[in-house]
RNA sequence: GGGGGUGUAGCUCAGUUGGUUAGAGCGCCGGCCUGUCACGCCGGAGGCCGCGGGUUCAAGUCCCGUCACUCCCGCCA
């Protein structure tokens, strides 16, 4: 694979690349290939911009002027009909074109363009494909809508801001990789065919063609996969895995398919499978950021803050920190237990929580800033959201402050660690609406108070999830999370445990309030992965037909083991700063699942749908 | 499945309280131009105002419905 610009000399279409064009090279010539970016005809005089993967060469080419009564000589003939072909030729169109490289003189020189102190004077020309006028310009920097966009994917690809996207994924997969296999891990692939299993996401279905009326599976993750393989005794397994889930798309959750990092290791620690990811993702983080790393803690410094779910969802309202944002959320509600502001008072009597969130700086801010703050709590379904202001620390100000006593104003203030001129929200509420809606408020505060951080990426591990939670509409205990996570306390806290009250395992890993990746110590004991289950509501017999290849595997001998999957999209998403999924991928499917560009899904033929035993549908609905 | 936003020329957008023939920039076509790098100047073509219905003397504009895209909730073990 030719790297260097002088290697691509077998090509019968340049002798270098469009980035290659060097003053040094003055009075050679030199043969160069690319679309035609950008055309600027000054009537006899033509500048075009030629573009390669590698870069842009500006062209020029003269056309001969025609005096009165002197007749041109053949060159001259020649150069002016060169100088019309070029004219003419649509932007987009590729090209194979020779010519003399020349300096550029003095005040012609580009200083924004790496080959601006040269260019070519072109003598020959080749078409090698001429472009039709473009539904969308690539030569420029603009917001087009992403059906355009998608529709002609190959042409929005063609654009800078694009490129440098596409080509951050492929230099930090290939980052991953190293970094991967310089830990000892060794790549598989594991199937993309498999077995539909009935929990977790909606699977994507394959009919199949030799076993009639059954069905093939994408894989939501190449979860039983990669423990069989821990089973088979490979101790250091990694993939950069494709996953399929069938569920609705987000901005930043693609609707069908995306990519992880998926690993697992045998006879490992929590703490050793969390460090060996947190080495790679602040190694592969450090390399690729766009700011400076240099600064203190431009990445988080290792070992990443460990943060229990427990704490999360009190200190931040969420189990995806943004710990960019440095306000943090404290209980008072035992200070309003029975204080003068009925209200609070009473809610909390009756069991609900009081939930304080600091606002750094805000006691300046105009009455519409509290105003507005608080028509949005009601927008979201709250009462409403009280506040203190203090100017002074001393001197809480505001509805809430006329209500209760200056002690119990400057008592809240210490518990919440403000400083003259904040202020403090309270969001009061039963319990899990107190949290998420404090996390809510936290972000926003954060927003509007100007205090998150752009450039830093400040991670955490979130771990000591739950195991099991009760279904809000059912009432019956369902799993959080991965039914395959170890409980802490392993057969006995399954046994003698309150099953909410049993820990997980899992510990997932958080940067900027994006969650990269969920992992977990798996269930290497065939008989409490069996209770693990039985208490969600399995039996035993039916684990075998819903897991047939873990399952069985368990009986042989199982080392025990771990692993995590942080998601490669989101990564790339991260580094490149971008919120939007499709962003960072080259041909996504848009947000209902069509692919604009190849027309899928579509419809098959009768005859592709009699061979796999399916009924078909009738011609009207195929035709709409 | 539910809620919000958007939809006017190939593209990006403007279009006032409902009021004459719906505009601009880019692109395209034609003309001029020898040092530009988003080249410049002159001219031209190009519109089912997403679609259907309604209100009105009059609808791009107001109302109802519908479609497409997008963001969010549900969902994503």
């Amino acid at each position: 694979m030719p790297t260097s610009s002088s290697d691509s000399s077998a090509s019968p279409y340049r002798t270098q690349r469009c980035d290659a064009l060097r003053l040094s090279q003055a009075g050679s010539e030199v043969r160069l290939a690319g679309w035609i970016s950008r055309k600027r005809n000054h009537g006899n005089l033509l500048f075009i911009d030629l573009r390669d993967h590698w870069g842009i060469t500006q062209c020029v080419l003269e056309n001969p002027e025609r005096s009165e009564g002197v007749e041109l000589d053949a060159l001259q003939r020649e150069q002016g009909s060169l100088f019309l072909e070029m004219e003419k030729l649509a932007l987009e169109s590729v090209v194979s074109v020779a010519g003399e490289v020349r300096a550029r003189s003095g005040d012609t020189v580009n200083p924004h363009l790496p080959t601006g102190d040269a260019e070519l004077a072109l003598s020959s020309l080749e078409v090698l494909s001429e472009s039709d006028p473009l539904p969308m310009p690539v030569n420029r920097d603009a917001d087009y809508p992403e059906d355009l966009r998608l529709k002609y994917r190959f042409l929005d690809l063609r654009r800078a801001s694009m490129r440098a996207k596409i080509l951050l994924r492929s230099q930090v997969i290939a980052d991953l990789r190293a970094r991967m296999t310089s830990e000892g891990f060794t790549e598989f692939q594991t199937p993309i065919l498999t077995a539909s299993s009935p929990e977790g996401a909606r699977d994507f279905l394959v009919p199949s063609r030799l076993q009639a009326d059954k069905f093939y599976a994408l894989p939501q993750a190449p979860q039983q996969f990669k423990q069989l393989l821990m089973i088979a005794g490979f101790e250091r397994y990694f993939q950069i895995a494709p996953c399929f889930r069938d569920e609705d798309a987000r901005s930043d959750r693609s609707p069908g398919e995306f990519y992880q990092l998926d690993f697992e290791m045998a006879f490992a620690s929590a703490d050793e499978i969390m460090s060996t990811l947190e080495r790679v993702l602040h190694g592969t983080f450090s390399e690729f950021a766009s700011f400076d790393v240099a600064s203190p803690n431009s990445v988080s410094t290792l070992p990443f803050p460990r943060i229990s779910y427990a704490d999360a969802m009190l200190r931040y309202g969420s189990d995806k920190p943004d710990l960019r944002n440095p306000i943090e959320i404290c209980d008072v509600s035992d200070l309003f237990a029975g204080s003068s502001f009925a209200i609070f008072a009473n809610a909390v009597a009756s069991g609900a929580c009081v939930r304080a969130i600091p606002a750094p700086g805000a006691a300046s801010k105009p009455r519409s800033f509290f105003d507005k703050l608080n028509a949005w709590a009601r927008e979201q379904g709250l009462q409403g959201l009280g506040y203190i202001s203090y100017p002074r620390l001393g001197d809480g100000q505001g509805p809430i402050a006329r209500n209760i006593t200056s002690e119990l104003s400057l008592s809240l203030a210490e518990r919440a660690g403000l400083s003259d001129g904040d202020a403090l929200f309270f969001v009061c509420a039963e319990r899990k609406q107190a949290q998420s809606f404090s996390g809510l408020v936290r972000e926003r505060l954060g927003l509007a108070c100007e205090s998150i951080a752009t450039d830093i990426f400040s991670f955490c591990w979130i771990v000591d999830f739950p195991m099991y939670e009760r279904d809000a509409d059912s009432g019956e205990i369902i799993f959080s999370h991965n039914p395959f996570s170890m409980p802490q306390g392993g057969m006995l806290a399954l046994t003698e445990k309150d099953p909410l009250d049993i820990i997980a395992s899992q510990y997932d890993i958080v940067c900027n309030g994006v969650e990269l990746s969920s992992g977990a110590l798996r269930n290497h004991d065939y008989a409490s992965l069996q209770r693990a289950f039985a208490i969600a509501g399995y039996d035993a017999a039916s684990l075998q037909s819903r897991f047939p290849g873990i399952f069985s595997a368990m009986r042989f001998g199982v080392p025990p083991h771990g692993g995590a999957a942080p998601g490669i999209e989101r990564i790339v998403m991260l580094l490149s700063g971008e919120s939007n999924i499709r962003e960072v991928t080259c041909f996504p499917l848009n947000q209902t699942g069509q692919d604009l560009l190849m027309g899928a899904p579509s419809f098959v033929s009768r005859e592709q749908l009699k061979a796999l035993g399916l009924r078909q549908l009738s011609d009207d609905k195929r035709k709409k």
